[in-house]
DNA sequence: AATGAATGAGCTTTCATTCAT
DNA sequence: CATGAATGAAAGCTCATTCAT
C-alpha cells in the first residue's frame, strides 16, 4: 500500500510543476507563495510542509533541471573517428534532442536560459548550470579536434560561440512572445537544429 | 544664468548613473530606492522630485539606451556593392563599435542584454529594444543579399543567429564573473569582433 | 492485562518529562509541540490524544508540581516547643529537603521558581503555587512565634523575606549557568541549607 | 530650531515607554508590534523607522536600564570606616534609593528582575545585568569587610543572599498583583528598606 | 492509539510612495 | 529643491490544532 506515499509525491510534483510555470512566467519576486498554493488548491501552510522555503523550491527545481540537461548534452560526446558529415549529423542530433527536451520542459528551460532575478544562491546555481552545459559542449568539441574531425582552435571560444547560438535560438524559438515577428518560432525541433548546425559549421556563406 | 538648471540636470544624471549600476548589479527588486538615494547622498523624497517612480526611471534608462545602441548598429548599413572581404571587414567594424560602446556602458548593456525581471512595461521595452537591434541586423543582411555579397537565405533566421552570437559573446566578455574560466574575457573589443566574424562567416570549419 | 494501559501511562509520563525539560530550557513560546513529539519519537497528532492542548499540559505539570512541593514544605510545621537551636535545626532540615527535592526535579522547579511567560491561566497557577508555598512558610513562622521560639513580628513580611532567600539561592544553585562566577553552585544541598539558615537567623553579622 | 529633532526624540521615547509597559505586562511574545503602534497611534511601518526590530528595542531598553540601576547601586560603595550603625544606615539608604527608583520605573524593573522569555540575546543581556548588580553588591560587602565593619565571610554568597532579598522584596512590593495577600505591598520605600536591612543584618532573631 | 498531511490565522518585516515643512 | 518622517499594503513564514485514515 504505497498509495499514501504516492499521493504525497504527487502533491509535491504538482507544486513543483506549478512553481516552475509561475516562476518562469512571472519571475521570482512577482511569484508569491500565495499564487502557487492558490493554483494548487492547497492552504498556504501546506506549501511549507513540502518545502522549507521559497528559495529552496527554486533551488530544487534548478538542481534537478541541471541533471536532466547535462544528461542530454553529454550524449553528444564522440567515441570514434568520422567524417565531417558525421560530425554535422551528430551535432544535429544533439541539438534536436536538446530542443525536443526543451519543448517538453519549456518553463524549466526558461528559468535556466533566461535566468531569474532572485537570491544569490539561486543565481549562482543557475550560473553553475550554464557553465557545466558549456563545458559539456567544450568537451564534445575538444574530442572532435582530437579525432581530427574539426580543425584545432581554442575550444573555449568555440564552445562559447556554439552555446550562444543554442541559447539564442532556443530563447527565440520557445520563449519568444507571439508578437515576435520571426521565422524561428514556426520551425520544428529538427528544422531548427538543421539550420543551427548549418550555420555552426559553415557560417553565413555555407 | 542656467547654472541652477545645469546642476539640476547633473543631479538627475547622477541618479540615473547610480541607478543603472545598481539595477545591473543587483537586479530590479533587490535595488531599493533607499539604496539609490544613499549612494547619491540625497534624501528619499528627493528621488521623487526627479522621477515619478521606480518604474519610470528604469523605463527612461532603457529608452535612452535603446536610442544609443540603435545609432551604433544602424551605421553598419551598406549602400554600395562589394566583395566578401568587404562584408567581413564591415561586419567586423560593426561589432567592434558595438563592443566598444558596450565596454563604456557596461551596466546599461547588462540591463538590455541580460534583461531585468521587473514590471511588464519594462520587460516589454527591453524586448522591443532587442527586436529593433535584431531588425537592424536583418536589414544589413538583406542589403548584403540584394547586393549579392551574401547568398540568399531567410534573413530573419540569419539575423537571429548573428544576434545570438553577439549577445552571447558580449555577455561572456563583459558580464562574465571573474571565476568564469574562459578565454573570452581577456580579449580586446577588436579581437572579439574578429573571432566572432570569422565564425559568423565560416563557422566551425572556417 | 493492564499492560496496554500501563504503556499508555508510560507514554504520557514520557511526554510530560520531555515537556518539562523543554519548557524549562527554552521557555513556553520557544518550545513547539513539534519539538516535544520529535524528542518523544511520536507523531504530531499523537500529542493531542494525550493532551488537550499545549496550555493544558503545562497546567497539568504545574498542578502536580505544586502538590509535591507543598508536601515537602508542610513537613516543616512544628508541633511542640523547643529552643532556638531546635528551630535552626528544623529550618535547616526543611531547606535541605526542599533543595534535595529541587535537585531531583530541576526543570520542574525552574518552571515554578523562575516562572514562565505563557498564557494567563498558567501564570496564575504558578503565582498561586508560590503564594501557597509562602503561606506554608508563614504558618511555620507563626507557629514558632506562638511557641515563643521566635520573637513576635509580622509573619507575612518574615515569610516573604525567607521565601526570597530560598528562591534566590535555589535559582543560583540550580539554574545558574556554568559561567556564573559564584560559590553558590558548588555547594551540596546541606551546605546551602546551612548557609541560608545561618543568614536567616543571624543576618550579615551572625 | 531643534524642535524637529525634539519631536523625533519624543516619538522615540514615547514608543520606548509604551514598549516597556507592554513587554512587562504581557511578555515578549504576547506583545505584538501592532499593539505598540496602536497604543502609540502610529503606523506599523513607523516603528521600523525608529527601531531596527522588535529584538533591538528590547535590547536598547535593557541596556539603558542596566546603566541606570548600576548607577544607583554603585553609590552604596563606602570609602571611609565606620560603625555597624553606619553600615546599617548606609545599606538602608541604598535600598531606599533602589526601591524609589524602581517605583518610578516599575515596568523596566519588572523586565530586569522577573526576566523575559525572549531571544537568546535579550535573555543574555538581562542575565548580564543581574550579574553586574550582584557584583556591585559584592563590592560593597567586600569593602565593608576590609574596613572591619562586617565580619570576614565569602562575599559571593553574602551578595547572593542580599540580592535574593532585594529581588524578592521588590517583586512582592511592586509586581505583586492586588490579590496578593501580604503586608509587603502597602509599605513605603523607606519602610521596606528598613525591614529588609533589619533582616539583612540581624536575621529572624534580630 | 497513532499517524502525518493539511489548515489558516497571525506575526514580523520590507519598501515604494507621500507629504508637511 | 530638498528633507526625512510617516504610511500601509503586502509578503514569507510559523505553529497549534484538526482530521481522515
Amino acid at each position: 500500500m504505497i498509495k499514501e506515499n504516492e499521493k504525497s509525491i504527487d502533491r509535491r510534483e504538482q507544486i513543483i510543476a506549478i512553481a516552475i510555470k509561475l516562476f518562469a512566467m512571472n519571475g521570482y519576486h512577482k511569484t508569491k507563495i500565495s499564487d502557487i498554493v492558490r493554483e494548487a488548491g492547497i492552504a498556504q501552510g501546506t506549501f511549507y510542509w513540502y518545502f522549507k522555503s521559497k528559495e529552496s523550491i527554486v533551488l530544487e527545481i534548478i538542481q534537478s533541471g541541471q541533471a536532466q540537461i547535462l544528461a542530454v548534452v553529454s550524449k553528444g560526446y564522440r567515441t570514434s573517428p568520422g567524417t565531417i558529415a558525421d560530425a554535422v549529423a551528430s551535432s544535429e542530433k544533439l541539438f534536436e534532442d536538446l530542443f525536443t527536451f526543451s519543448k517538453g520542459n519549456r518553463y524549466l528551460m526558461e528559468l535556466i536560459i533566461k535566468g531569474i532575478d532572485s537570491e544569490e544562491s539561486i543565481k549562482h546555481l543557475i550560473f553553475e548550470t550554464r557553465i557545466k552545459i558549456e563545458e559539456a559542449f567544450k568537451n564534445n568539441l575538444k574530442r572532435a579536434m582530437e579525432l581530427r574531425i574539426l580543425p584545432e582552435k581554442d575550444p573555449s571560444i568555440q564552445a562559447a560561440l556554439v552555446m550562444s547560438l543554442m541559447e539564442g535560438m532556443l530563447a527565440r524559438w520557445l520563449f519568444g512572445p507571439v508578437t515576435y515577428e520571426s521565422a524561428v518560432e514556426e520551425q520544428s525541433a529538427n528544422d531548427l537544429a538543421k539550420e543551427l548546425v548549418k550555420f555552426e559549421f559553415f557560417g553565413l556563406l555555407g
